[in-house]
DNA sequence: CGTCAGTTTGAGCGAGCTCAACGTGAGTGG
DNA sequence: CCACTCACGTTGAGCTCGCTCAAACTGACG
């Protein structure tokens, strides 16, 4: 495992946004595209990867039809990925956590289908796909994480396609909050008691709900002491009730 | 292109399910996996790919929670996969054509996530993934082809999440029947004139509808002089009207 | 002939949408 | 400092699309 590294490199900058941290000083490194790397693979993925400047609020990271390039490694801040429809509607179709990895739907064509754009201050990490199909070619244990990192992204979009298509209101919203509790809680923060990166028009967008429905369905949770609601603070108060309105079993949540 | 080969070659069994025919001879390679791929290195594929015997109706290629082994693609008939929730009930995640893979939701954890079940007699080729990896270290068009399949099945998957989250019945049912038309002219059968391979219950279930919505919907599509249907068999008489329900530009649709 | 799975059609209902009003807080400019 | 705006969120009232429940039809098969 690779989590001994980071701890034994300089970590003097603390700042998420920083763009001067390598993969392997970087404390996303256990989840992130470096996971089971060997040192030294580290280094030669690190070489490839290009940080720029952060992203501001509502800034994009690509746009829908762009020719595709790179994949993306949210480094801090969210992202979210929009598909715009035919008749000019937009769906969200993922939100994109630090050390999650986007941009894998430009594979295909050649051309990103999605657009990404900043919910918040957010720095990437660009790993350019050509140099990565070259470096995956010599490292197999790359090339793997990568399959599974795509297989990983399906695997999620069928779960929303399930949520979407069989829950409720309330299961949906219930699901959402219960995935990113999951996913702050691997990136070793709090499970309970976090910030969503995203307005009330976004998560109803996600879950193919109108935003009045998403803000009643809060009002609820909270009503029912399941969680506290301030403005995007959430506080979930009653884990096992929340998984319960989800129909979830207590272990686990989607992504 | 590798079109000239299939005809050039001996193709003496025409029989659909055939399990004798290989990469090379397959009326399919122009669309599978094989596209793209020089002569030489077709028949290195060809080697690992394993052909069994054809599936029954009913009967299920692989199950949600199974060891993942390998990746499958279509050759004759159709497969529907399908995620189980946690409270038991199942959701259609798609529906593989001949010529299209499936089982890609199995690498990220080792273990498929959906189960695959024929909806009508099919035969399959087998392609042990761990065989395919190391074929993709060897064959960079290869690695890349396997990345835009799987980049494919991630957009394909996007669009149902769009449509399930903005489009009313009228629009999703439309959607699928154009795409089934388009899958079917990319295999030069007939855009227009066609059987559904799936039930009702099956439509329903992928769109998130009822069987009498389905039912309702389609019987009013034929009102409208849009299709005409005769319990599976499908005729689009107004292939641009029903492209308008569908709200799609004239030329494509999705998948 | 009965049975059974799949499908069609009708009648009424309800979850979530639409429309509308109001609340809140940050920013801006006098 | 207040007045104003603007984006975002909350809450209420009524409507609608698709669901639920129920009945009847069709064709395949024993």
């Amino acid at each position: 495992m690779s989590e001994t590294i980071a701890s034994s490199t300089n970590s003097g900058t603390k700042c998420h946004h920083n763009p001067q941290v390598s993969c392997g000083d970087c404390r996303l490194n256990a989840i992130c595209l470096p996971i089971s790397l060997h040192i030294d693979d580290i280094d030669r993925l690190d070489e490839i990867i290009q940080r720029g400047r952060p992203l501001q609020k509502g800034e994009h990271l690509y746009r829908a039809n762009e020719p595709f390039q790179s994949v993306y490694a949210v480094r801090s801040g969210t992202i979210k990925a929009v598909n715009i429809t035919n008749d000019g509607q937009e769906q969200v179709t993922g939100f994109y956590l630090p050390g999650e990895i986007l941009g894998m739907d430009g594979i295909a064509n050649n051309r990103y289908t999605n657009s990404a754009v900043a919910l918040e201050t957010a720095a990437v990490c660009e790993i350019p796909f050509s140099r990565l199909e070259d470096l995956s070619i010599q490292l197999p244990t790359l090339q793997r994480h990568f399959f599974q990192l795509m297989s990983k992204e399906i695997t999620s979009d069928q779960q929303l396609i399930t949520l979407l298509s069989k829950n409720s209101a309330e299961e949906r919203i219930a699901a959402l909050l219960l995935s990113i509790s999951t996913r702050n809680h691997n990136r070793h923060l709090s499970a309970t008691s976090f910030r969503l990166p995203m307005s009330r028009a976004d998560i109803g967008n996600y879950l193919g709900l109108t935003i009045e429905t998403v803000s009643r369905v809060l009002s609820r949770f909270q009503k029912n002491d399941l969680l506290s609601v301030d403005k995007k603070e959430i506080n979930i108060l009653d884990m096992d009730g929340l998984k319960r309105v989800a129909n979830v079993e207590p272990s686990c949540a989607d992504q």
